[in-house]
DNA sequence: ATGAAAGCGCTAACAG
DNA sequence: CTGTTAGCGCTTTCAT
């Protein structure tokens, strides 16, 4: 409740100790520049000796900026919150963050009263931006804070024609050119390990699975396609359905490298040798890379670069950023066409 | 930035648009008694039309609240983020926290510049709390927190005279009764897989594994204890170390059940058989339940019970709780005397 | 029961 | 360069 402790020092205290005004302390704790050098250092001094610490809640208010971004995991059944992907993600976003002044905040969205939570939370002004990963086609949370204007990144599609700003790698490509590659290598039968069919991009790598096989003028059999969740558990689970099933397989696609880890287990455990008898290419394995246009919105992996390129994203859709997320490092950016 | 987008509707405009004055329309939104049921409609419907969302910056700022709390992550190495343990953790926190106004925000802590960023986030007033998991013996964050008058808690000790209020298990206990079972179910050659020896958690497993050791009259050679780190990856890499080096080992107790896993898997990669060769047990496995003195901070697993126990110790700690947090679930406690 | 008024602590525009 | 002056939008007495 921060019940006002006594000895939480105000700017104005430090400005009467400091025997300034207030409007002299705002811009020494800002950085701001045109302060003498002496006044700037009585100042500091006065800083330190009060423990002064800036009211975050009264400079929003009056600054209209958060110096804060949530990260929001959208995933009903938590299952994957475990999984290396967002672990993956999440500390990439926190890398393009790390020597800023800008928090990054994570935070959880199961139920309808979480995502209205989090909307209020975000229309209140505590962040000056969302990105959000995981989400599901039928999502409405993305609009829901796009409509009110905020600063909103997704990390994936819900279909072809996002409405909002997102961040992709080139998934019917990707799971074209990686099936093409077992192809290529003399396999012949196929199967694919598939994400939750109401995410857009499972639906693309399935996509891409399937022109690959075309192109190929192999005709898969509807038993080589099993449905997973990209948990590695559901890979290990597919994997022991697709040599029940389709015991003819001499290659897999599985639509993420967790899965396809799921899958390899799934075939050691049977006692199958990999990849003499089947051989199994996961999503990610596969190299994208490849430069053009950069005012696409699409990255290609490694995952490292994702972070980066949602905080970017975000910063170019916030209409006066604050000197905090001036801050914020560009790095190098990895950007492709997306072949979808 | 939050440059006040027009259409961002106020509370004064609420006001007028209901033709009510603003104190009556902060009463409204605050669920405060005493305002007649016709006026209370008559707000309603106009903060329904305006789409009014209340300024949460501004509500802190004059209310001393940020029905917001932080849970916080402090692993350098960032490896165990992906451990069930502590999805299971943030799972349990969020459930706690569900049908509450509380937002509850995930922060990662990895840097000394990270450390002081959450320190200023907090101090700044844009938590009411902070609960802290996985902290090192050496780690400051706590007191820094503690010292400002943040309620702060955390999971797990740092040593044996923690300052900090914190929610425990019964480490030493939970220990030795694990490994006495191993030893009553005829094992003498007993190995332990330890955590970070800079976390108190692991110290105490390891001296509860010493202890039943002890007790049963068996002298655990120098090789039957290796180190791990707490992670699936680090338990298989030290069953591997302890194959090689103690093959007479005829049982396990690791420190954490993740690393039991790890141990397992590694076990069945070098064909033993489990659990007639070796048997396994992970700290996690072993029921603690004891139900004593209830003023005690020390919890009992499943972990399900640890983020209602954390909340629920941070609602304690608070001078003057705010009604968003008065609705947090008070479950079943299951509090237990530590017997460290 | 409800309106009016006084801040909460800070930023930013405006004078000097 | 620096002090002063308005607010930012809400909660909270204090009257009425």
């Amino acid at each position: 409740m921060l019940r006002r402790r006594p000895g939480t020092p105000t700017l104005e205290e430090v400005a009467a100790l400091a025997g300034v005004g207030r409007g002299t302390v705002s811009r020494v704790i800002n950085n701001a520049a045109g302060v003498k050098d002496t006044t700037r250092r009585a100042v500091q001094r006065a800083i330190a000796e009060l423990g002064y610490v800036p009211n975050l809640a009264a400079r929003t208010l009056a600054g209209r900026r958060a110096d804060a971004v949530a990260l929001v995991m959208t995933e009903p059944d938590w299952r994957q919150f475990g999984e290396p992907f967002f672990s993956e993600i999440v500390r990439s976003v926190g890398d393009a963050l790390t020597e800023t002044e800008v928090q990054l905040l994570l935070t959880l969205v199961r139920t309808d009263a979480e995502r209205q939570r989090l909307v209020e939370y975000a229309r209140g002004g505590r962040v000056d931006g969302v990105m959000l990963m995981s989400v599901h086609a039928a999502d409405p949370l993305p609009d829901m804070l796009a409509e009110v204007g905020l600063p909103t990144v997704l990390l994936g599609r819900r279909s072809g024609d996002e409405s909002v700003t997102y961040v992709d790698a080139d998934n019917v490509g990707g799971a074209r050119a990686a099936v093409s590659h077992l192809l290529d290598t003399g396999r012949r039968a196929v199967a694919t390990i598939t994400g939750p069919p109401d995410m857009y991009v499972a639906q693309c790598r399935l996509r891409g699975y399937r022109e690959a096989m075309e192109r190929a003028g192999v005709e898969p059999r509807g038993s080589w396609t099993v449905r997973g969740d990209f948990s590695a558990d559901s890979g290990h689970h597919a994997m022991a359905e697709l040599l029940e099933r389709a015991p003819e397989i001499d290659g897999v696609f599985a639509a993420s490298d967790t899965m396809a880890a799921g899958a390899l287990g799934a075939l050691r455990a049977a006692g199958r040798r990999v990849p003499d008898d089947v051989a199994v290419i996961g999503f990610d394995d596969f190299p994208l890379a490849q430069h053009t246009d950069p005012k696409l919105t699409t990255v290609r992996q490694p995952l490292e670069e994702i972070g980066h390129a949602m905080v970017r994203l975000l910063l170019e859709e916030m209409e006066e950023p604050s000197t905090a997320w001036r801050h914020v490092i560009h790095r190098t950016e990895l950007v492709l066409r997306d072949s979808a």
